[in-house]
DNA sequence: GAGATAATTGATATTTTGTATCAATTATAG
DNA sequence: CTATAATTGATACAAAATATCAATTATCTC
């Protein structure tokens, strides 16, 4: 799991440190949707003395090479998503705030498209759907 | 153009001040991605005395009426699209964080789908594609 | 229109997030 | 094992977001 991770940054050339492998297994473990901060706390329960930058650090290091995005959800602080499988994707009630993903995907060869006339390489995507969920609906 | 999210304020029961008139008015005009604190920077250049409080607080009231969306580009703030049309489509570098827009939109039925199944109306969506562009990928 | 009422505002203070710096440490190449 | 350069983490700082509350103001009712 990780694992893909530290190869991924030892190709590279960046180095597999011992708090990077703490950071990317906590990271993998507890899944998406952590701020850095609270990834912080999770990876101090599993090995003291890694400083807060070090989290950020190596967040921002993951980011840049397109293995995590940081999306917002309203709370003032980036939240981390996995982008392992190249794709993520959410439903989000914009009256609670709540957030649901689901996986279907139906594409196509849009990303391809679009990169193409760009000169992009795409590497992956992430759709979020908007909307008001039944019980705020309700109410 | 800013009339229309007045006047989803208004049948809201939302009031429409003064200082939400010039919010919104410079929101619409300036078009997306601004931060708060930019839009603050605007705001106040057209009228004087606006608090930053309440444009955040605009902002907010924006994005729980699913109008406005809060979206991460990186910098420590969270920027800020309208939702006017109900969708939106960005094209990001993940090595140098360039956010293009793009209008090609190919999702078919698969937002009612998805909101069929798990009681959601949906409002909009947004859709990010994630690369290298052609510039970073040279160097 | 004028007054009552409740939403809204904005100044201020505070907390939370994110960034910069730099000496000490540590992973890797040779 | 050593040299070297990347990495770390403590500290300090800057920026962004939130809480509070008296003063103001838009709307409703008459």
């Amino acid at each position: 799991m990780s694992d893909e991770l530290s190869r991924a940054l030892a190709t590279r050339g960046y180095r597999v440190t011992a708090a990077r492998r703490v950071i990317l297994d906590t990271l993998v473990e507890h899944g998406s949707h952590l701020t850095a901060d609270e990834l912080t706390e999770l990876v101090r329960q599993r090995a003291t003395g890694i400083g807060r930058m070090t989290v950020y650090r190596t967040l921002d290091l993951l980011c840049g090479l397109g293995l995590l995005r940081p999306v917002y959800q309203g709370t003032g602080a980036a939240h981390y998503i996995l982008m392992e499988d190249g794709h993520h994707h959410h439903l989000i009630c914009t009256a609670c705030s709540r957030v649901i993903e689901f996986d279907e995907c139906a594409l196509g060869d849009l990303p391809a498209r679009v990169a193409g006339r760009l000169g992009f390489r795409i590497e992956g995507h992430l759709l979020e759907l908007y909307g008001v969920c039944a019980e705020c609906a309700g109410s």
